[in-house]
DNA sequence: CGCTCTACCGAGAGCGCTCCCAGCAATCTA
DNA sequence: TAGATTGCTGGGAGCGCTCTCGGTAGAGCG
């Protein structure tokens, strides 16, 4: 037996010809189902499988989409919402037979050397790109191509597929709850302004204030950096300032700012007040279990795969999938007396 | 210009033959100078990149490898382990230009159905995986197939090609820490013994214990399932014998046993000292500090694709590379005044 | 100056598959 | 019964690449 069976292989030991077992391969009509049963009973009983690579070659079609995970992205190993991406993605992906794979560029040296051979070597059928920054550049070399291609994280271009939890709405529920119990010294840990999802908390945080006949005074605002030594070091810049409630931007960084409360001596929520944005199982066990902004994260991976999906079976882009998030409630805030 | 570029087109462009391009780019020697440096000059202008789908085809290599997380890995979104696994397979794979495919199986159905066929389809040029528990299905379905594997953990069968941190050496020096610092009644919040990491770290503890003239106390073991609410779980149970010191085999778990001990109004280390196995950041901000054992996980990723690249080179399994841990001593643990 | 040897280049074959088309038998229509 | 239609099958072409082999030009040698 040859390492590798081919449908001439096949084909033989069934006693026809290799387009009959392509057809019964690929389940097409027009094949007796005599012959049928015969050529699947040899395939079966050999552990055939058609060569990709051949597959691949006439057809176009690889079967195989790859995430990208710009250099910039730090925080992949230390915030849980990356796995919890990839595990949508990958999900799904196993659900519709396609190969997931996996390019983590973790200097920009590397970016620039692979990520053009990536798009160019067409040996993949989609991209899926998280998104970190304003202007991404990964994004400017794409859009000459033809790739298909979904951003995780809604980018700062036009005319690009994404899927993005609705952070804007988020940041305003946030202020709403924070507003609603009667805090009257609202801060803001604030992600990143140089990444969209940090811009839209912010936006929607301010809003929601608005809308309470609230301001957000500049002097309780620190943006942290997605970490949890940058929440840690913003919220003890915060504290001189005496907020009685922060909106915290990521549950990393609330967990740090909790570190620099509790190293402050100080209680929350009675001395301060914390609402998180992602709500992550961590934030159930912190001390005490965050009020949270809650967003999907597995199922932002499964929608980017299925954007993707329907992108390479045609559909026109830009293709957009705002996923809603929800306010939980739990021990670190709570009514205000005044 | 055509939607993808083939070799013919730069030779068409550069004034040569097919083959002469594929001598360029494949930096083959006998090509005339002036000649390779107009074919790399079209090239570049060109943004030609080879298909790889044909290059596989004739050449029987496709560049991916593939990692494989079974599905019985429950832990893969909250421990941080496998982020840095997969970071250090990752940042091997770009420097050896080969592409890394991730299979995340999350239920034994997707695993059964995905798996065979992964092996099978000849589109991999080989396998790393992760290996959870003595007597793992998806090792013996390999053995008898000719695809290079590294396993990541020890496999509990021979003539299997892997790597290991020193996870015996680990528990062993974790005991000698503990017996080093006088404490007494030394406990082991352990690893599930399912896995050959909990039977190693376990019987290396039991093993250190010993060459210090101790015996592990049966009612002060309690074994937890690497989880945080398992490691809770856990450390209640043990409070109730009054160890004055635990090793506790993962730091995920060591958190939870950390709350537990909070909720129980315990502190670390005066009532009771602890150490971990893993030492990943966030036991350096945890409250305490924690003493740990460090393993280093990231190179582990690093040095299973190099044992790979090494097998698909032609090397003779099994290979094997066990990475050194070491002891490092924070707040958790303190001398202890008899 | 004729021969060999080396350096370089191009053409052909073939990797395993899919797609298209031709062929053939059986069935249907007028 | 002749012609058209249908159901099924096999063979050829070709996807873009690598590899082998044969050919040509120029250099080296006696």
């Amino acid at each position: 037996m040859p390492a590798h069976l081919t449908l001439e292989d096949i084909g033989r030991l069934a006693g026809v010809s290799r387009s009959t077992v392509s057809r019964v391969v690929n389940q097409q009509a027009n094949v007796n189902p005599a012959v049928r049963d015969r050529v699947e009973e040899v395939i079966k009983r050999t552990g055939y499988a058609p060569n990709r690579a051949a597959r691949s070659l006439v057809s176009g079609r690889s079967g195989i989409i790859g995430l990208v995970i710009p250099s910039r992205v730090h925080t992949v190993f230390d915030d849980p919402y990356f796995p919890r991406l990839i595990q949508g993605i990958s999900s799904a992906a196993n659900e519709t037979r396609t190969t997931l794979s996996l390019f983590l560029f973790q200097s920009e040296r590397e970016e620039e050397e692979l990520y053009p051979r990536i798009i160019t070597s067409g040996y993949l059928d989609g991209l899926i790109v998280t998104a970190t920054r304003m202007a991404d550049p990964l994004l400017a070399q794409l859009s000459s191509g033809d790739l298909p291609v979904v951003v995780v994280g809604r980018p700062d271009v036009d005319g690009v597929s994404y899927v993005d939890a609705d952070n804007r709405n988020g940041g305003a529920l946030a202020a709403d709850h924070l507003c609603g119990l009667g805090y009257q010294r609202i801060g803001l840990l604030g992600a990143p302004t140089s990444t969209t999802a940090g811009v839209d908390r912010t936006t929607g945080f301010v809003e929601g204030l608005a809308r309470n006949g609230r301001a957000l005074d500049p002097r309780l605002r620190v943006d942290g950096d997605f970490t949890d030594s940058g929440g840690y070091a913003a919220m003890e810049q915060l504290i001189e300032q005496r907020p009685d409630a922060v909106f915290v931007a990521s549950d990393t960084m609330a967990h740090g700012a909790l570190r620099a409360l509790r190293g402050a001596g100080l209680s929350v929520p009675d001395d301060l007040a914390l609402i998180s944005f992602d709500g992550f199982p961590a934030s159930e066990t912190s001390q005490p279990p965050l009020t949270v902004i809650h967003q999907p994260a597995t199922r932002a991976g499964e929608e980017a795969l299925h954007l993707l999906n329907a992108l390479i079976a045609g559909a026109e882009p830009p293709l957009k999938k705002i996923l809603p998030v929800d306010l939980v409630v739990r021990d670190s805030t709570e009514p205000r007396q005044p």
